[in-house]
DNA sequence: GAGATTACGTCAGCCATGTTGACTTATTTC
DNA sequence: GAAATAAGTCAACATGGCTGACGTAATCTC
């Protein structure tokens, strides 16, 4: 391999400080976030895997369990993913027995979501998983500090989106705090 | 269908009042991570697909802008996936010119990554989108609010990997806060 | 009551990004 | 000179996204 070395090289590189604090770029948080999700998400993608089970696996549990009574539809727009892609992992968790579709009385066409007594002890062993950790990392911080931390989650999310999670969450609803 | 109502049916929801507060759940903090992630990267997911290009080559593309001369095995050992993986996306980043290989002066074995200038101007770019939205997430929160919210990201990271998460961010080092 | 709409499901195929395992080459280290 | 290291590659496979096209049952609307 003897062109490994190209002749076209990176610029030297620009300094950090750029005039504006607002416009340098957050690096700092950005690479954090990105570090921290994805250990946030290793303990219970571990957990999962006993049961053959994956992270979509663990999305759909979680909001159904979180949310009993849940329409395909509704989780469909919370997740954000397609009709089809959600089928194949409600399918298996179904089959499996940690899910139940319940007929809509109202409407009949509804095939309202349900966790079974196995869907529930699954979905809570992975929260505590979760929560231990995050407990770790705000045991230090204060109770404004942590609301801190929330707000700041909250904000990084798509304005439109942020009704909708608010009412998922308990979160206190957008603009709401001044 | 006519077994769509299961006779399985959830139990009653157990209350969210656990005595420890330790103990319970965090639910508003799962689901806001798990929304604000979702969010957060949907900017460059956009403004990558400009490119035939995916999540994986973003990472690829900021830690090598971030970290010039970089190594392959220290960009493995960052974004913690295996060799097989890494080498897809960076032969295609490669190939289009954003990111070149220089012979390591002292080891040539090593195949050092450097951006191109082009590399370097998508890298910046897509910073330069997320610093957006982190921007207006922190826009209401204090300085000491702001920190709180770097702290709680960077004590969610695994505590074996922060060292090394502390010195490619400038973070602060583990424990030194006491 | 007929027709449009909605809720849900499904088949088929494709793509991005991860995995394991085996093996090669060049280079450095001991 | 042998062993270890840095990097790359081939092949096969899994997961979880996607689009497009359809089907069925139930409800809504006029």
């Amino acid at each position: 391999m003897a062109d490994v070395i190209s002749p076209e090289v990176r610029p030297a590189r620009k300094a950090d400080a750029a005039p504006d604090p607002a416009q340098r770029p957050a690096f700092d948080v950005i690479e954090l976030f990105f570090f921290a999700y994805r250990d946030f998400v290793r303990d219970a993608d571990e957990a999962l895997a006993k049961y053959g089970f994956g992270r979509a696996h663990h999305r759909v549990l979680h909001f159904v369990d979180r949310n009993p009574g849940l329409r395909v539809t509704e989780l469909l727009d919370i997740l954000k993913i397609t009709k089809q892609s959600l089928g194949r992992v409600l399918r298996e968790l179904v089959d499996e027995g940690f899910i139940v579709q319940k007929e809509g009385e109202a409407d009949r066409r509804q095939r309202l979501l349900h966790v079974t007594e196995r869907g529930d002890r699954l979905a809570r062993e992975l929260a505590r998983l979760q929560t231990r950790r995050v407990s770790r990392a705000l045991a230090t911080a204060g109770a404004q500090e942590a609301e801190a931390v929330r707000r700041f989650l909250f904000e990084i999310i798509d304005p439109e989106e942020r009704a909708k999670v608010a009412a998922l969450t308990g979160a206190r609803p957008p603009k709401a705090r001044e």
